[in-house]
DNA sequence: TCATCACTTAATAAGTTATGCAATTGATTT
DNA sequence: AAATCAATTGCATAACTTATTAAGTGATGA
């Protein structure tokens, strides 16, 4: 990218409101946000934005599963699914087992499990009223 | 070389791996899934999943505030903000309201709210703690 | 009306991520 | 040791995201 600077830089050039003459102080705001966590958590939430990943992990928040149990209940290939699980991997998602020439897979602890559960609620209380979407061969039973 | 300790209550079988003949049947697994749900979670999740968005919402977790105040206490310019903005709305993320010249922004609801606070502090969790973590024996009582 | 403020959208360039196939590693069986 | 099975890795190409500048809305007020 070319970020040009101009010769005095303007880091934030303040075209907007006056500082104080409403709301709280950008001040006051910054320092409630704490930049680390947030780099943290959206690491996690980035992994679980995938339908595929989402699709794994609501496979794996129910039981353990090596990862040809997983390709075949995904219909996917061996390696498309192993590539996903390295990356959830790479953000403490999931756990590895090895037995044997098996390789299972777990979620990584509660928290994980009820992050994904929530997620999973929102989207569903949502599904009533979502963009009209409607070619959907639906698997009847619970929301999850 | 059986499962020495299956994690759920798993029919303890056969370890060779030919389609279907160890564990539950890709069939049986398939039935679990919901792919729109785990579609709609995604998009969630994706939307969360990026460190300037968790910022911004961090910053409405507290308060609702207008585009101004969040471009400037998170030093950006108002354009990107904008954007982000946009992106989330379509998530249905956060909701906006136009009040004169302002348009303030806050969190759709308090599920979104939980989601992000769970995320935030399952990521100040690990920071603590960041080591490579041994088998951590996953309980799996399903919360899904 | 015209000017200005607060914000949004467009355009496009740059970077990032996903996908599919082939090759590879690691563990077990023969 | 060789063969086989389970899973991972590497790499090239395609698809998607994000940033940035400039232009465009809509509300307010002179």
């Amino acid at each position: 990218m070319k970020r040009v600077s101009p010769p005095n830089d303007l880091p934030a050039k303040n075209p907007e409101c006056s500082p104080g003459d409403h709301g709280p102080s950008a001040v006051e705001l910054r320092a409630q946000i704490d930049e680390h966590s947030c780099r943290l958590a959206a690491g996690i939430f980035r992994a679980l934005g995938d339908p595929a990943r989402m699709q794994l992990l609501t496979l794996l928040a129910r039981q353990e599963l090596c990862v040809s149990e997983i390709a075949s209940a995904l219909q996917d290939s061996l390696p498309a699914v192993s590539q996903r699980l390295k990356l959830l991997r790479s953000e403490r998602i999931v756990t590895q087992r090895r037995e044997g020439k098996h390789i299972y897979y777990a979620l990584a602890d509660q928290h994980i499990a009820e992050l994904i559960a929530n997620g999973i609620a929102h989207a569903s209380e949502h599904f009533r009223d979502r963009r009209a979407d409607a070619s959907q061969p639906h698997a009847a039973g619970s929301p999850l």
